[in-house]
DNA sequence: AAGAGTTTGTGAACGCGAGAACAAAACGAG
DNA sequence: CTCGTTTTGTTCTCGCGTTCACAAACTCTT
């Protein structure tokens, strides 16, 4: 890893605040949509779910571009933001895994609208190697090199069941993506320099379940 | 919200350990299946891709299950951190909004192996209603109301576009569902003691693209 | 039976994030 | 031009979560 030397853009944003911004810009774009020209951190931090002090301190990172006293232009703030996450460019992507979990997602707008673009879908079964989804041919795995390269993917999505996750990731990273969003049920290993996300669904439910199963413990008391 | 008098099992458990309880369950079930009978709090972190200390102060949180210089038996632990989820009971749940996202959740294995039971599948489009997905019928939304009170549902799905999001969740507070998963773009307002957990699938992949740019910026610097 | 070797459970230190509170800056009225 | 009002940007404090480090407890060997 290079050390950071340019003085512009490049200060840390945390974490938790990096997890917030997509949360903002939505809320931005409905706000737009709906004619606002202008909103108050109050405005944003309640179509956003947050507090407006923990608002106005994110956007404080990524520097001053709001009004004392007026607000935050919604147009501006909602282009700097996405500029921020990097949204502005046109993010390729491969799906790989087309089972119902991938046909949902090769199928869903909220990718496009957004900056990305599924440029491949790849599973390793031939027999759905015929199948047309969302638009888009239906490959074999093998051809991930190839799409890699020729589009310059660094997005990839594993959809495929847990036992074949890890192999997946592995080819990934060989073909030189860096990061991944991982909804197989399973801890992926992958070496440092890769950003992998996970999303469970049934965890999601389990932790519901926990407090959901406390309700009731607390009624019965 | 009634006092919490009961002595057993009422500790509360950091919201932190909770969301990687169903890790470890998960990483258990593994080991367990794969025939290890005893596992180290070691092993089980790598399993379970956490910090071996981490993961003893969470185990430390449910009681003391392991044994010093042996480890955890993994059946046994396996059981402890499923009742204290609560998985080793049943959960009804309803899933609403029947698109391509509906149909993977209807089929997603890892719900009904995991205590969960999909007891119906609504939509309020009516040319959605002749369909049997997953072995299940889709019904009107308006049989919310009957199906959550025939089967002591306290946690619904939403799968609906963003646009209709709210209005699910208002009538499914109504109902007295209790727990929402929420997949629709959008922040839901529920009133207090009611969960609500979101998954965004854009919202992950804008994660990512924020660490890729910044991986792009300090390549070139 | 005693000591060496493991591994858990936990006390303590540390760092990050949340929220309160306020100073600084812009606007508008008179 | 000045004063009051509004709203941002930032400082400060507090609490939670992570990690280290070690004592307590168990096994095995001799």
């Amino acid at each position: 890893m290079t050390a950071r030397t340019s003085a512009e853009s490049t200060r840390d944003i945390p974490e938790a605040t990096v997890a917030r911004l997509p949360v903002y810009l939505r809320a931005l774009i409905t706000l737009s949509e709906s004619g606002t020209v202008t909103c108050s951190s109050e405005d944003l931090a309640r179509a956003a779910g947050v507090n407006s002090a923990k608002l106005r301190k994110d956007l404080s990172y990524l520097g001053s571009y709001g009004t004392r006293g007026v607000g935050y232009d919604v147009d501006y703030l909602r282009y700097q933001i996405a500029r921020e996450i990097g949204v502005t460019q046109d993010w390729p992507v491969v799906i790989v895994g087309i089972g119902n979990l991938g046909h949902a997602l090769a199928n869903y707008s909220g990718f496009r609208s957004r900056g990305f673009r599924v440029v491949a879908l790849l599973d390793a079964d031939p027999t759905r190697h015929e199948e047309v989804v969302a638009g888009i041919d239906v490959r074999p795995f093998d051809d991930l090199e190839q799409i890699v390269r020729e589009n310059g993917v660094a997005i990839g999505v594993i959809a495929t069941p847990a036992i074949a996750a890890q192999d997946v990731a592995d080819r990934m990273v060989e073909c030189g993506i860096s990061s991944i969003l991982n909804f197989a049920a399973t801890v992926l290993a992958v070496p440092a320099g890769v950003d992998v996300r996970k999303v469970d669904l049934s965890i999601e439910l389990q932790i519901l379940a926990y407090h959901e199963q406390r309700k009731a413990q607390a009624d019965t008391a």
